[in-house]
DNA sequence: GAACGTCGTTCGGTATAACAGAACAATTTA
DNA sequence: TAAATTGTTCTGTTATACCGAACGACGTTC
């Protein structure tokens, strides 16, 4: 259970606060059982009294929570991580925006719609409406998404010039995810083309089997895609006709969030 | 612009650490415009050298993220953070099986609903679903609301027994937010009365002026109150039929839910 | 166009604070 | 009852986090 400290750059590295991020990471990754001190000063390579202040400072200030059962006491993550988060998924102003509109996509489709913005590459999810029902797929929200695989990283990488595409994917690697999973940058490209030209991506079990996305871009008023949208849904025998009606919807709803960032989009 | 370091308990508290949770604290509170290195080292009084480190260290981590214009560079919080928010609200598990009943709430009163759990005293928003239309109620996430001026808050005090209610307003006070806050222990015990016998509690302007509030509290299979959901609205004109009318409507959503957490609660 | 102010970043010396390990109290398990 | 966990406290020592000052790069102003 040894977990290593994924170091970017550490030229500017605090020991002690890069120590209390690692608890709060851990943490995340354990969020439905809570963890113990000891438990924890293992996991990020500390001494148990190291851990107990660490801890101890982050519980002072309500980022995570203890709990107490019998001898033993468990940490968790805490509600002020809410409530940053809360403000962190609405910085972009895009979410306000976004949000109602995402609303009306999951009640026209009756799937799960999600919001999200490109980072370092990647796709990462901020804001998610559920579908209604007892449908709940997994998809956590803030976790990078690999762009060749998933409906809104195609969505995004359709906006960029080939150049700059294959300079995205030989950094970031096109992983196989299943038998669909497209691991040529070159056919990702051409594929892209049309993901240009319909103006939706499709992911067509190429992220996780049985599991389709129909996804468009949001851009800003110089064109700039500054985020993508999507809806997910089970693959379950439906028809191309049937994705391709989401994937206009889809588009619609986009179109709608970019013109209300101003961009100059005319009406469908 | 001092920001007073709030502490709950120093004695094992990590200098560096706790500046670290300072700025993204201070970064919560001014997370439209992102913040400068100056600005930060001002506001948490430090050394500017000693907020870039501190900085770096949260960048490379993405706690916080950065943004280049000009000559300048602002930062702002940062997506692991909104990753780990929505860990912290699912936490509980009460989160997955409320937000599709929350969401039939929201559908049938058109209102948005909100979910929040009990935290030393307070209740705490955790999850939302934001009202259709344009309609957008601040209420962010994360944030502590009082308890006795809060549909949440007093539909999960009107659980306690009284002596433990006049407890947890003797540690919290009960502070006037608007003319209509009752601010006097016994008279809100009175009201208690009336909440537990129905089953939901108004905040009728109590907290803010024309913003009213319906709330029922969500118990498990002990009878103890784990939660509680409302929904919000303007007052305007609303008659008194109409606020039981949402009263009965919330109740029921909150039974469902504790029914699902395997209460013992007949249906209506 | 030149001098100034302000920005972010880097460097180095020093006081100190963060660390590990051991000891302690309070439990639970055998 | 004994042994082995648990969480918590303490203390000495080293490493480190901190500040102040200096640097280069912009942007601004006279």
């Amino acid at each position: 259970m040894k977990e290593e400290t994924a170091k970017t750059d550490d030229k500017y590295a605090l020991r002690s606060v890069s120590r209390a991020l690692d608890i709060l990471h851990v943490l995340g990754e354990h969020s439905a059982e809570g963890m113990t001190v000891a438990e924890l000063a293992d996991s990020i390579g500390v001494s148990k009294s190291t851990a107990f202040t660490l801890l101890q400072t982050l519980l002072a200030r309500g980022f995570i929570a203890d709990e107490r059962l019998g001898g033993s006491r468990r940490y968790r993550l805490g509600l002020a991580l809410v409530h940053l988060g809360d403000r962190a998924a609405a910085n972009t102003g895009i979410t306000q925006i976004a949000m109602p509109l995402l609303q009306q996509l999951t009640q026209e489709t009756g799937l799960t719609s999600r919001l999200a913005v490109l980072d370092d590459g990647y796709a990462v999810a901020i804001s998610r409406v559920d579908a209604p029902g007892i449908f709940r797929l997994a998809g956590s929200l803030g976790t990078r998404e690999l762009p060749h695989c998933s409906g809104v990283g195609k969505a995004l990488l359709a906006l960029l010039p080939p150049a700059r595409v294959f300079q995205i994917l030989k950094r970031i690697g096109m992983p196989s995810r299943t038998e669909h999973t497209i691991t040529e940058p070159a056919e990702l490209v051409k594929n892209l083309v049309d993901v240009a030209d319909r103006g939706y991506a499709f992911d067509d079990e190429e992220d996780n089997l049985g599991v389709i996305c129909v996804a468009a871009a949001v851009t800003d008023r110089s064109g700039d895609g500054v985020a993508a949208i999507s809806v997910t849904s089970m693959k379950g025998g439906r028809s191309l006709e049937d994705m391709h009606d989401l994937g206009r919807a889809v588009r619609a709803c986009a179109d709608k969030i970019s013109r209300l960032l101003g961009a100059n989009i005319p009406d469908a």
